[in-house]
DNA sequence: CGGTGTAAACAGG
DNA sequence: CCTGTTTACACCG
C-alpha cells in the first residue's frame, strides 16, 4: 500500500487541470500539459517538463494524498478517516487530493471525453492517470489501488453509469453515462439500500444469496414486481414508474440472453442497439446537442452510402452482425420530434460514420479468424473467444456490416465523414469541452503513440489530421442489462 | 441523513 | 489477476 513514494514526493496534487469549476482557466487550448495558471497557488505549476507538473507542491495536500491511501494501514481501515483528512485540508478548496470532483466526477469526465462516450474499466483508469495529475504517478500497474477500487465501486454503484456489455476482445464491458442519468435526478445510487428489512425487494438477483450469509438473506420473496430492480437500471425501465424515458424508449436494451437471469422481459423487443452517436449527447446539454448532432450527421447522409461502400473495401467481412438498427422508428423519431430525418438512416449512419474504430475492427477479427497479425498484444490475454455471438436475435434486420480493415485509416477513404462530426463547442461549459477536448486529444495520441502502453486496449483512431475528438471507433453493441 | 471515500469480501473470467 | 458487485465504516455538510 503505500506505495512508497506516495508519501515522499507525490503529492501531486491537483487539479489542475480540467476540472469545470466556473473558471476558465486558461482558455488557451490544450497545451500538453496544462500548466494552469491559476493560481491558486498551486504550485502546481512546476512542471518543468511538461509532464511534469505531478509534483505539486502542496504539501499539505501532500499530507493529504498520503493520507488518504496510506492512513489506512495504520489504523485499521476506516474508510472515512482519509476523506477527512483530506477535506480538512486546504482551505477550501479541493475535497479530495486531486481536487474537488468526486470518483463519480472524474468517471463521468472520462467517459464524456472519450469519442464514443464509452471506456472500459481500464481506460478509465487510464484516463485518471493521464489527465488527474494526481493519479500520474499511480497509474502503473502495481496495484496501485485503493483508488482503482474506488473507481470500480462508483462505476457499479452509481446509476448514472452503466455497463454495456462488449464483446470484443474479451474486454471488459464499456462503462457510459445514463441519459437519463443524473437527470431525473433520483437515484443517486443505484442500490436501493435501505435494507431495511421490510424492503423484501431487495435484490431479487438469483444468485444474489451469495455465500455470506451473516444476515438475514433471505431469498427473496421475489416479489414479482419486475422491474424495480434486478437488472440494474431499469432495463426496460421501470417503464412504469417512468413515464417516458424517451431516451429509453429510444434505446431499450436487448434482452438477448443475459443468461441466467431470466428476466428478461420477454417481450420482443428486439435487440436495439444503442447507437451512440445519436445519443451521446452529453448529459448537460442534450437536446440542443442532440439537435446539432443529427444535424450534422445528417447532412452527409449520402455520405452514409458512399460510406458503406467505400467501406466495403473490406476484406474482412465477418459475420459479427453489427446490427444497427433503429429502434422502431417510433422511439427515434418522437425523440426528436422534428423529423427531419429518418431516425433509422441516422442511427444508421452514425454508426457507420463511427465506424472503422479500432475496437469495432477488432471484435470483427477476432471473431472468427484468428488474427492475422496481433502479434504482440501485450498482455496476451486476449483469447480468440469465439464470441460468435449471441447477438442480436433478429439477425434479419440486423445488418452486418462490414468495414474494412484500416490499417491505414489515415490515408484512405472514409476520412471524410470522419469530419464531420465532432461537435464544436457548446459552450456551456467550455471548459469542459476543452477539457474533454485535451483530453481526448491526449489520449488520442497517446494511445497511438503507446500502444505499447500495456493497456491493450489499443490504438485508437488516428484522427490523421483533422478532427480530434470523435473520429472512430464506434460501433453499436447492444446493451445488455448484464 | 445523504453523499463520499475507502477497504474488503466475493463471484466469475 | 482483473472486473464487478455489494457491504460496511467513517466522515462531512
Amino acid at each position: 500500500m503505500a506505495e512508497a513514494g506516495g508519501a515522499a514526493a507525490t503529492a501531486p496534487d491537483i487539479d489542475p487541470d480540467f476540472e469545470p469549476q466556473s473558471r476558465p482557466r486558461s482558455c488557451t487550448w490544450p497545451l500538453p500539459r496544462p500548466e494552469l495558471p491559476a493560481g491558486a497557488a498551486e504550485a502546481g505549476g512546476t512542471g518543468g517538463t511538461g509532464a511534469a507538473a505531478e509534483e505539486g507542491a502542496g504539501g499539505a495536500a501532500a499530507a493529504a494524498a498520503a493520507a488518504g491511501p496510506g492512513r489506512a494501514e495504520g489504523a485499521r481501515a476506516g474508510g472515512g478517516g482519509g476523506a477527512a483528512a483530506a477535506a480538512a485540508r486546504k482551505g477550501g478548496s479541493r475535497r479530495n487530493a486531486w481536487g474537488n470532483l468526486s470518483y463519480a466526477d472524474l468517471i463521468t469526465q472520462a467517459i464524456e471525453s472519450s469519442p464514443e462516450k464509452r471506456l472500459t474499466l481500464s481506460q478509465i483508469y487510464d484516463w485518471m492517470v493521464r489527465c488527474v495529475p494526481y493519479f500520474k504517478d499511480k497509474g502503473d500497474s502495481n496495484s496501485s489501488a485503493g483508488w482503482k477500487n474506488s473507481i470500480r465501486h462508483n462505476l457499479s454503484l452509481h446509476s448514472k453509469f452503466i455497463k454495456v456489455h462488449n464483446e470484443a476482445t474479451g474486454k471488459s464491458s464499456w462503462w457510459m453515462l445514463n441519459p437519463e442519468g443524473g437527470k431525473s435526478g433520483k437515484a443517486p445510487r443505484r442500490r436501493a439500500a435501505s435494507m431495511d428489512n421490510s424492503s423484501k425487494l431487495a435484490k431479487v438477483r438469483s444468485k444474489a444469496s451469495k455465500k455470506k450469509p451473516p444476515l438475514q438473506s433471505a431469498p427473496e420473496a421475489t416479489a414479482d414486481s419486475p422491474g424495480s430492480q434486478f437488472p440494474k437500471w431499469p432495463g426496460s425501465p421501470s417503464s412504469r414508474s417512468n413515464e417516458d424515458s424517451d431516451v429509453w424508449n429510444t434505446f431499450r436494451l436487448s434482452p438477448i440472453l443475459t443468461e441466467q437471469d431470466d428476466l428478461h422481459d420477454e417481450e420482443l423487443l428486439p435487440s436495439m442497439v444503442y447507437s451512440s452517436a445519436s445519443s451521446n449527447v452529453p448529459p448537460t446539454v442534450t437536446e440542443e446537442l442532440e439537435l446539432i448532432d443529427g444535424l450534422n450527421l445528417m447532412s452527409p447522409s449520402s455520405s452514409v452510402l458512399s460510406t458503406q461502400q467505400s467501406t466495403s473495401s473490406g476484406q474482412i467481412q465477418r459475420d459479427s452482425s453489427f446490427s444497427l438498427r433503429s429502434p422502431s422508428a417510433a422511439g427515434q423519431t418522437a425523440t426528436f420530434g422534428n423529423s427531419l430525418f429518418n431516425p433509422v438512416e441516422m442511427s444508421l449512419q452514425s454508426s457507420v460514420s463511427h465506424f472503422s474504430g479500432p475496437q469495432t475492427l477488432e471484435a470483427l477479427l477476432t471473431p472468427g479468424s484468428p488474427p492475422p497479425r496481433d502479434s504482440k498484444m501485450s498482455s496476451g490475454n486476449l483469447r480468440g473467444k469465439p464470441a460468435d455471438l449471441k447477438a442480436p436475435v433478429s439477425a434479419t434486420a440486423a445488418q452486418s456490416v462490414q468495414l474494412g480493415s484500416p490499417p491505414l485509416l489515415s490515408s484512405a477513404g472514409p476520412a471524410p465523414l470522419g469530419l464531420n462530426q465532432d461537435r464544436l463547442p457548446i459552450d456551456l461549459d467550455i471548459d469542459m469541452y476543452m477539457e474533454n477536448l485535451e483530453c481526448d486529444m491526449d489520449y488520442i495520441i497517446r494511445s497511438e503513440l503507446m500502444d505499447a502502453d500495456g493497456l491493450d486496449f489499443n490504438f485508437e483512431p488516428v484522427p490523421s489530421t483533422p478532427s480530434y475528438p470523435s473520429s472512430s471507433q464506434a460501433s453499436s453493441h447492444t446493451w445488455v442489462p448484464s
